[in-house]
DNA sequence: CTGAAAGCGCTAACAG
DNA sequence: CTGTTAGCGCTTTCAG
């Protein structure tokens, strides 16, 4: 096993050629005659040759890989984004390295430098939850490798930008609530530290200011992304006695973790309480009855930021250094409302 | 921007030191005085140098790189598999490299060849439906590059294997069905090419011989793995009038199509016909009623596969060459049974 | 049209 | 302890 693996110089060995001519050959090169050209592609054929990536990446200083960082993988909406990410990526030919952060700032921190030390040509992130300061990111921009953030971002930190109108999507789904009736909606929002949490909440407190409603129905529980935040801070409304008529949460698992504890406390949805989310995860339209929320596209925002990368990389400095591209959100409006 | 990335020669050169001496210095290699170390530390981290890892891959003739090629990157199963793996990989030091070959051989057999390419480590794959051919996984074989299936594998090419017990869970399934006093159990089954089909199958079919069933009860609709396959199978039966007790769907996404259109049909499960499926996605655990199903644990899969690929690495002809890893099911009983 | 020489960044083997 | 030399596989430039 693992005879050596073939090389230009065996196989110009084989044909009493030089290595470089073996080398041209290969590439089409137009200096070759058609004749070698022939017999080389041939041998390669034979021999099984493929080319190595790694001196080649060696040698033009530059890898033909993506890397991208998200907090864990095993998430619809991340797993999503890889695809849409891979696709693009793929029709340029280009590998992507994943990584998950686990929402570790550290960690992420870790990966960004193996990537540096791999020399990807761009790096796509979706920062984690505990990463405060953007000073892993600098050290990309200080290696001159394009950044593109999505979803999540760190905004003290140059870069690309993709990310869903999170502020536009909560103002809509609250304003279809206000519409629907209900005037004591309450925000089971997510970490503060994160903009996507900080934006969906600055949404849903300007739909109500802008319909009268701040004085008396705000009311912001906060907390983490996960189910069991939901549960927990429905837990915490309920002790407080006084049930708000609709409950807005920062994202669908939330939002699920809300429905399955109002529904164990014995109130009907949306009868008692109206429940809507954000993001749209498959599972929602399966809930009993199916979920309110905002869908965000998350193939779609793959693919647009492998391509908002891809342009940096193929332009280095004529990219304006901050652009931002926002995904509009779209209300999908189900029987939980 | 992109100033010229940092190398030990312009460490060396600042330093008045050979770059040779620098490189050792980086490495804490015992020839270096703890002197000499401590100004290149300090000038390292000045200058923000990062080893290339290029340099050293082209050098050592191996990278610290899983290939990972799974059918869809969206897909519970497979985003959780590749969770797993990226978790191993990273506390090896290894980057996991990912591709979807969207079902398509062809499109497998180009990333494969590409990984070569990149002179990965080893590779994990989950078969594309199309794949009928090994001849792209014998090239990787060829190159000396360790190869592990999980989940759907090419029975012809010799390489590791880490496989869920379909056959025993299906079986264990149809047992259960029995159990509950279905005797009239149909199964849709997925394509014949694809080893999970087979299977699955096959446990379908011993469970009704050993139950004394299979002269009446056996009646298989074949189909793919999507939802919308059990969608059709289901309108198949039901167009042949006489509709089954019980149905076994190859997988949960099929199990759901077939749920949706036996409702859609107005008839209610479980009490006119019985569904479960296989897989144990997410979705599964919130229909009305809630699926009975098989857990694989993709998350352990994933682990699993990355660690007898690493072992393979390390060890590259102590493995055997077709060891085979058999993770155990276990049935989940819910509602629609 | 083909060949020679040099270099990408790093490491290993050996010499001083 | 530090430096020299050579080479991983490939491409680029320039000479023949």
């Amino acid at each position: 096993m693992a005879a050596r693996q073939v090389t230009v110089k065996d196989i110009a060995r084989k044909l009493r050629l030089h290595y470089t001519t073996v080398s041209k050959a290969l590439r089409d090169h137009p200096d070759i005659s058609p004749a070698t050209k022939r017999r080389v592609l041939s041998l390669a054929r034979e021999l099984d040759y493929h080319p190595n990536s790694i001196a080649k990446s060696l040698k033009n200083q530059a890898s033909s890989t993506l890397g991208v960082i998200v907090p864990s993988i095993k998430n619809d909406f991340f797993s999503a984004v890889i695809s849409g990410v891979e696709e693009i990526a793929y029709g340029r030919e280009f590998n992507t390295v994943v990584c998950q952060s686990n929402e570790s700032s550290e960690r992420e921190a870790i990966h960004l430098r193996t990537l540096i030390s791999n020399r990807v040509g761009g790096v796509l992130v979706s920062v984690a939850q505990t990463t405060t300061s953007g000073a892993g990111f600098q050290a990309l921009r200080r290696q001159g490798i394009p950044l593109v953030f999505f979803d999540r971002v760190c905004e003290d930190v140059e870069a690309g930008r993709v990310v869903v109108d999170d502020y536009g999507g909560a103002m809509r789904l609250v304003e279809h609530l206000i519409q629907r009736g209900y005037r004591n909606i309450a925000h089971v929002a997510g970490p503060e530290n994160t903009s996507i949490g900080r934006d969906r909440c600055r949404g849903y407190l300007d739909a109500l200011k802008k319909h009268g409603l701040n004085g008396t129905g705000a009311s912001i529980i906060r907390g983490g992304f996960e189910e069991e935040d939901g549960v927990a801070a429905l837990r915490r409304i309920h002790a407080r006695g006084r049930m708000p008529d609709a409950i807005f949460a920062v994202n669908d698992p939330v939002a699920r973790g809300v429905h399955a504890e109002i529904r164990q406390i014995g109130l009907e949805i949306p009868r008692d309480v109206a429940v809507a989310g954000f993001g749209d995860n498959r599972l929602s339209s399966y809930l009993d009855p199916p979920l309110t929320t905002v869908s965000q596209s998350p193939y779609e925002i793959g693919k647009i930021a492998a391509a908002m990368l891809l342009r940096r990389i193929d332009h280095p400095s004529h990219e304006p250094v901050c652009e931002t591209e926002v995904i509009q959100t779209h209300l999908i409006v189900r029987r939980s409302t």
